[in-house]
DNA sequence: GAGATGACGGGCT
DNA sequence: AAGCCCGCCATCT
């Protein structure tokens, strides 16, 4: 446990990311990976959501898989969780539960904080 | 220091 | 078209 790493870690930077997504939006694994620099660490960003505590202001849900799908499925209730959640927010489901990425993937834009 | 893990992704069969 | 297999990366034990 505890990281401890002077500097932020991978997961740190994974976090920060997440935080920007705006409402009613999503990215995905292998995007934040991309974004931060490592492409293929998409399994990575993942490791980094499940250390995530729920108390954390991470919102964590609007991550899901590059198939517009979500992760958690067959991964106890989580899945239908972080569906509603998104749901919620406006993000719709198709018939097999994939969210269209073309109409709801975020892109941080250049002025965001980058 | 080496091996195992995992909310992934992409390629090949 | 669907499924299986391998590789990637950062972290944990």
């Amino acid at each position: 446990m505890a990281p401890a790493a002077d500097h932020e870690t991978f997961y740190d930077r994974v976090y920060d990311l997440i935080r920007r997504v705006p409402e009613g939006s999503v990215v995905t694994y292998g995007q934040v990976a991309a974004l931060l620099g490592a492409p293929a660490a998409s399994r990575a960003v993942g490791y980094a959501l499940r250390a995530l505590p729920s108390s954390s202001d991470v919102p964590w849900w609007r991550v899901i898989n590059a198939r517009g799908a979500i992760s958690l499925k067959g991964r106890g209730p989580g899945a239908d969780i972080q569906r509603d959640l998104l749901e919620r927010e406006g993000v719709s489901f198709d018939a097999d539960g994939v969210v269209n990425l073309r109409a709801f993937r975020w892109w941080p834009s250049v002025e965001d904080g980058r």
